[in-house]
DNA sequence: ACTTGGCACTCAAGCTGATCGAGTGCCAAG
DNA sequence: CTTGGCACTCGATCAGCTTGAGTGCCAAGT
């Protein structure tokens, strides 16, 4: 019974602090949510909850805002994922099918996702890792250096040049690349590095300087680098959110690819909608903002990592909404492919 | 002799703006630079300035600050391009030097741009339209789609899917694959159209269908579709150009690909170092900005466009100089490839 | 045992007026 | 044309004051 009102209390705490960006104190509280009781009583309340950490008060006489804690408890219990409505889901159905590439589906989603949550998005690139090879090409540059083409399931496409130890000729290439496209072909990414290893032996001799050459090109790009391709989108979103202070160190953990795979990659949980608070995020300038995300791609085959970033003090409820209903749409464009 | 003392003012005007961020007084200026008039002096000169636009008082009793005029003015005869140290240039070279393909060119370059500036840096893929089909292949996705991956001379590789309108197989795909590099390799992209034209009579005329469809991807691509790939790096930096007010309108600014085609194309002039300044740029939300730019790749073989965009009150001679460096030597390093 | 109204207290925010000083424009003398 | 002098302007800074939202605590009520 008396619990139970202070948790109303908190929830309701963060829903006015969200909205009007300021302390929110006792009497506001009864004005806007219909407490049935006195702002004395929802004065001991909030004692009590500020002394167990959920909220704290920025100067001796002001309302109260939640805490890093609090809002964890109000993601946890208190709130559920806004839905989004049919209309809605209509339109962002619409608007990803519109693509024409993989480029353009990221572009779109990041861009999607930006305006519907007016924060800043942040998309994976279909995961390399996680994708399977559908063609290898290789292209001759000049005599010394060959591109190396690497064509995913996903739609993806990987270049790498490569500098050749020796000369090689056309039929040299012919030959490799007959032999990479048949032991690769539909292969997993991770399995790859098993296969490479047994390839030197469909290759003649002489050609196995040059074609040592290839594969550990291969293997590097694709297994040692492990670096994903990210984008971001709708950075001047940060400015709406006041951080004033922090606004640079946010903007160049932004800049940072590793930064934002560790931000996006540090959950597992493939299908549902994790969210990262505050200080929980253990990037350095990214400790005054949270990170919604969730993986896409269907649940036997999951692609890569999508999600928002923004001030602590974002709306939980409808940005995971609109992450989880993108990340739908997106899997789904990108698995009809 | 009178009106060179006057240039003389504006210029240590703009510079000791540009390096204070604050408004310049009589006083200081005589102070600053060594002027041997007296304080009086400067401030008739000043008057008359004024009176000629250059130069403007925020507050009726402050110092003055430069307007855009002032600053075209500096630019144009009172300052030369800051040429860079031996030792600078060799880190350039050796920093872009480590790139492995082209991706990695342009984001050591634009990453290069920033943080030499501390700006916000604009790098232009290699031109599509100025560059050569070097290799295309076609990839088979489902019994109805096709990968088409198109490969320049400048190493930049274009996806598109193509939608066919008959199936397919592969041995049509292997016919087709050959009438396209034997007709397109080496040729320039903007000839393609003409090429294009003809190819149909070389295909099997139950091929036609889906040739065509391949076919009219590749102009799409190419030439009707004239969207140009841009990256930006280095936001950050403009927390540190108190913009207060216009952050988000340039935020936003950057983060449109057409808007920022327009800040980088507006000059054709390949060869020098061009700088647009404050409201001489038609763009919105960019009249408090500056744009230094210039073209990279060699003479007889231009690539495309990269710059620097910041507040107006920038160090011109300094970004000048490293836009003109980091332009040469990505160029070179392209031109290597 | 909880709720409630009352009350004293705190403290940020906002207003006012005074002061300060950098900087200007103008003028008369050099 | 330059220069020193001088009156003037006006933003910035600071102290002092008021206001009001909000708190904590307590004693009384249910």
């Amino acid at each position: 019974m008396v619990d139970d009102r202070k948790l109303a209390v908190l929830r309701a705490i963060v829903e006015d602090y969200v909205s009007t960006h300021e302390p929110v104190g006792s009497r506001a509280l009864v004005d806007r949510h219909n407490l049935d009781v006195s702002p004395a009583t929802i004065r001991n309340d909030m004692a009590v909850l500020e002394e167990q950490g959920y909220i704290v008060q920025p100067h001796t006489s002001a309302g109260r805002i939640p805490t890093d804690k609090g809002y964890r408890l109000f993601v946890d219990k208190l709130s559920a994922i806004k839905p989004f409505s049919t209309a809605e889901r209509r339109a962002i159905e619409t608007f990803l099918a519109g693509a024409y590439d993989l480029d353009d589906v990221v572009m779109r989603t990041v861009r999607l996702l930006a305006q519907l949550t007016r924060q800043v998005a942040v998309v994976q690139y279909p995961s390399l890792s996680k994708s399977a090879v559908r063609h290898v090409e290789l292209v001759p540059l000049t005599e010394h250096r060959l591109l190396l083409v690497l064509i995913t399931d996903t739609g993806r496409v990987e270049q790498r040049v490569v500098e050749m130890p020796a000369t090689f000729d056309e039929d040299s290439i012919v030959q490799l690349r007959a032999v990479l496209n048949a032991c690769l072909d539909g292969r997993k990414l991770t399995d790859i590095a098993a296969v490479v290893a047994e390839l030197p032996e469909r290759v003649e001799p002489r050609e196995r300087a040059n074609a040592a050459a290839v594969f550990s090109v291969i293997l590097e790009t694709l297994v040692a680098r492990h670096e994903e391709k990210i984008i971001v989108g709708g950075a001047s979103n940060l400015t709406a959110a006041d951080f004033s202070q922090g606004l640079r160190e946010v903007l160049e953990a932004l800049e940072e690819q590793v930064v934002l795979m560790r931000l996006l990659g540090e959950s597992d949980d493939q299908a549902s909608v994790t969210v990262t608070i505050g200080a929980e995020n253990d990037v350095l300038g990214l400790r005054r903002t949270s990170v919604v995300a969730a993986g896409y791609g269907s649940a036997d085959r999951p692609l890569a990592k999508l999600g928002v970033v923004g001030p602590t003090r974002m709306d939980y409820p409808t940005a995971m909404g609109a992450v989880r209903a993108v990340a739908r749409y997106t899997g789904q464009i990108l698995a009809e492919s």
